[in-house]
DNA sequence: TATGAATGAGCTTTCATTCAT
DNA sequence: GATGAATGAAAGCTCATTCAT
């Protein structure tokens, strides 16, 4: 089953309308900020996006601003404290998971990252991970917690032990990359992967 | 055979000096600046690199940058034109193939791909892309020579058409995504991946 | 006698216990704000003291400043008047002059300067002194009372005329010009001037 | 006998033209932005002060004063180091002090205080001290050269040891806080006070 | 009386870029 | 080519003050 709200192929429209229902201007003054920023930080990257642009387009006067972020990365922070979440435990996979199937299993991960976030949040995610320690931290834990995720999928649908750890790791690892990344490498060099087919690649590695 | 000066292990130290074999502050005012340039670049950002930094650095006045580089983001392309070069065509390549040896042909690759950088210039190639269409286009052509070398060396290795195109491209797309990025997701979450291993599970998945 | 409550020699906190006799941030907020005020105007200046600050020492609302008092001018000016007093009169002074005790005279006189205000306060009253019209009327009616009992003291302790009126008035403004700085003085210079000294020099020289 | 350079009685103007002798504008930027700063922190204090005013009245741009003072700081600075010079000896003090006659070597110390600085330089000296260190450093040497200086010329001018040392110390100090607050207290309080008078007094009381 | 979000002018500072020498 | 003073637009940020509640 596919749950569109946070597939990583939707759109940055429908993540918005599913998530607020509500004209993009709406909201309080400080979520219009965060709502406005996420899409510059998004767009045009932090250091280029001045604080007083951001105040335009969420329609408050620059003051109010560092009103509610005393600084300019106080709004980046914010933006990825409140605005991405990594889940990190969902007791329900293992219910999904069919012995035998690691395809499926992959593919659902594709589908259902964990992690909720917007696909702009997601570009941020990645493209200020190198400058600023906050969004980096936050990046790290979803990496790690997708090579769980994954080894736990492929352990489970290739039950007897076939195949080595060294083997399994180097899968998880190689599927989380190619996951978290898909997005960034198809938006600059217009490649698109496609994940199950990546799953099924992996998946028959290991038998 | 192995060599050095472009495997993606060696550090930014070594490269420095097989490339250029002298002291850093070396060579002409140009040289110079393109050297300060490339580590700002690669350690701040462009954007929070200020073209004062730049010249303190290169120990040259700051008006000499200009004198050179007109405006800013010509430092950053001069950058990129002259010190990445993705090597399009390499005739030794299908010589060095050993049919049957799926491994050690992508494993070659992934210790030298097809591209004369830095490690500085690298992490600048990923990090300025999304938002300087020059340098977007030469990751872009990286992208598409690595994957197009990965294919090649996969059908090569794996004569007689086993495994369908569809299959192959993702093999080629997957071991692309990791090289490319491993640097990257390295840097960033600490997390490392072994080419090799990638290269043998990929050519496992494929027989 | 002396009394300590006015004695330039008490510490800060001793004031602020003998006149309140509670802890610092009791009373109402009308009173807090001005407490807050006075150890920050005495500490970093007006100018450098947002009235943000005020009301966070005094734990109360920013608007509330604004409250009670319309401009941040006017925390100053109701500082200056509700907290030193210039005591202009005091009957009792000549009772316990002494005929023939000059030093005696002008050492009550510098243990009880004719004013009523803590430590703070009296830094308060030079440090802005030059900038804020109020402010220099109450220092300049200080000084005029300081000198007038000076000399009054003088006067009584030396009858007899002997000495001129000018020198005595020199000696007047000398003892009020030591009083006055001296606290300043010792905060900037380190250095200390015992004003007891000074009495027996001024008496000495005026026989 | 010396008069009027370094009489703190001279005006500002009379300063200024003895200085340097050409018009209020002339010199290179750096120099017009030191004489702007100068006098508009004498005027109004460092504080009140805004940097863009500093560069009006220079006629200068407003980038201009950041690029020769990174810092507003910077102009406080480098103003009390350029422009007030405490004289830390003096040859011909000796010589021209004649033994006993104190008076006429105090009267001299007044008229010649051993500090180069225009009058404007004085008030910045007092008016900043409490907030910005190294005005305060300054003024704490002023201080104490004043005080050994008054301290030499007494001794010298009173031979034969009569008055206690600690008389003659607490004279010195008396006679230095009554020079270097005399400007201030003139301009707060109106009232003037007789360096000579004080001096006549002071010697007075030693004999 | 009490509150804190809202406001915008103005602050210090940064910086790419120009240009006379 | 080489230099660094000069320039001004724009950045991040501060802050007194207002005002609806």
């Amino acid at each position: 089953m596919v749950r569109s709200v946070d597939s990583p192929l939707q759109t940055a429209k429908a993540w918005s309308r599913s998530r607020r229902g509500k004209q993009p201007s709406d909201g309080d003054a400080r979520t219009r900020i965060l709502d406005a920023a996420e899409e510059l930080f998004a767009g045009g990257g932090y250091e280029a996006t001045p604080t007083a642009r951001i105040a335009e387009l969420a329609g408050v006067p620059k003051g109010l601003v560092f009103h509610y972020f005393p600084r300019k990365i106080d709004v980046l922070i914010s933006l990825v404290d409140e605005r991405t979440v990594v889940v990190e435990e969902e007791v329900e996979e293992e219910a999904e998971a069919v012995p035998g199937d690691a395809v499926g299993a992959l593919s659902r991960l594709a589908r259902r990252l964990p992690l909720r976030a917007s696909p702009a949040m997601r570009r941020i995610l990645f493209r200020e991970a190198d400058t600023h320690l906050s969004v980096r931290e936050r990046l790290s834990r979803l990496n790690a917690e997708i090579i769980r995720r994954a080894r736990f999928a492929l352990e489970l649908a290739l039950p007897g032990g076939r195949g080595d750890a060294a083997r399994l790791e180097a899968a998880a690892a190689t599927f989380a990359a190619v996951l978290l990344y898909q997005e960034s490498i198809c938006l600059l060099t217009g490649h698109h992967i496609d994940p199950d087919a990546v799953a099924e690649l992996i998946a028959h590695a290991l038998h």
